[in-house]
DNA sequence: GCGGGGACTATACAAGCGTATAGATTGCTG
DNA sequence: CAGCAATCTATACGCTTGTATAGTCCCCGC
């Protein structure tokens, strides 16, 4: 379930206990979420007394917003540089599998789940980022952009918050070198095909054609289906 | 952000306290998270007190088995009557803006990051299903249907877990029946054309070769880049 | 050498959690 | 009407949580 051993690794206690803090919390985050996660774990991890991580984060919304503000800076400055030495090209998909960067998808989708400013952040940037892409690369005819980034976007957040479950549909966890291959194959395969036949993709287009014009089903609408067999109603007496 | 309002609906006093303990846990479950429902709450919103949910579930994870088995129930139906009435054409699309069948997605969604062992059991089911309409309706080449089919459910479950993200993208709730509509529309774009130009596709397919002949990059390698500028590491002394 | 301040720990406290238990109420049955 | 079982409430217990506080250690400048 670790992606990265906290101790073990050598250039681990060489860092301050602050930076251990924030890099125990950035990982338990992502793995368990915020509330997941407890002071008490974090300071066993690290090392360190509960109390320290008051001591230079304040609060435990402190800490959280220590790790936003880190991570952030560092996937910035990953990217930057990643543009900076060559295209887009295969960039991305490298990026894809850079430890550091993977974390960092992990941490913001798993705080995109908890909500935070900075996860919000990150996800409309993002989005902005894939509009922009699409905008370029204009070989999607797709009439609303952004919804489609948006889409696009969340969906790819939502496959790393489902991790597990791919790894076991797959027999292998996703985060190793053979697992992960193999889930960004299918990625791969599902972004340069249609899943949709034309056929199929009418229909559908035909069906929010409807769907737009008439009122579509509101909540407020219980018993359709599938209810009414089950002796959840009081008797009337 | 609710789905069902839970008292003002006139169907909801006449259920019996159990049945309106087990919905209002379905939503909270839903909307918060196994462990950011509280019993306390559960029993505010239905209205009973907090000891009666013990005394008809035993606990909090007898509650939640509770859920979870109904709402496979209700969905299994839901779906056996779908298929019965008519193909699967766009039955599929008519049941992802079903109240009840959003509702079970959004927990099972929820309960799938959370971990349970109903959610596991969807998560597998859906992806047999996937795989089973991928293998039948051979349009998509791809050499490995089942991972395919996983990043797919796991991509479909994760935009719901993004709700309000691509909400605020949106500038309209997609539980509303206009951003639902936008949102759907783009899906549908998204899912009828392929995203990579041919190109990107086959350079990305090249450097997957590579990638599966050497050593991809582990998790004990850090320091490869945007890393080094901030003063994490201790001074020796 | 000697204050002084940052790093760090140990302990305690209030709040919220799931859970347990005792008792009140209700409705059915003999 | 008595009795019993099911339903439901009120209250308290133990535990974990984040937080607060007091105190110890140690390096560094004067």
């Amino acid at each position: 379930m670790t992606v990265t051993p906290p101790v073990g690794d050598p250039a681990f206690e060489d860092l301050t206990a602050r930076a251990r803090i924030r890099d125990v919390a950035l990982r338990l985050f992502a793995e368990r979420g915020i509330e997941g996660a407890t002071i008490r774990d974090i300071a066993k991890e690290a090392g360190v007394s509960a109390g320290l991580i008051r001591h230079h984060f304040g609060s435990k919304e402190g800490l959280r917003e220590a790790c936003d503000t880190h991570m952030l800076d560092r996937m910035m400055r990953i990217k930057e540089d990643a543009v900076l030495r060559g295209g887009m090209g295969d960039a991305g998909l490298f990026m894809s599998v850079h430890p550091t960067v993977l974390l960092g998808y992990r941490y913001f989708a798993r705080a995109m789940v908890d909500g935070s400013p900075a996860a919000e952040t990150t996800f409309d940037h993002m989005v902005d980022l894939g509009e922009e892409w699409l905008t370029a690369h204009g070989q999607v005819d797709t009439s609303d952009p952004r919804a489609y980034a948006a889409v696009l976007v969340a969906m790819q957040a939502g496959l790393l918050m489902m991790h597990d479950h791919v790894s076991r549909a797959l027999g292998a966890d996703v985060f190793t070198p053979e697992g992960s291959l193999r889930m960004i194959r299918a990625m791969v395969d599902f972004y340069s095909h249609a899943l949709l036949s034309p056929e199929l993709a009418a229909q559908a287009q035909a069906v929010l054609g409807q769907l737009g014009d008439q009122q579509p089903p509101t909540a407020a609408e219980p018993g359709s289906a599938g209810e009414g067999a089950d002796d959840d109603r009081r008797d009337p007496h």
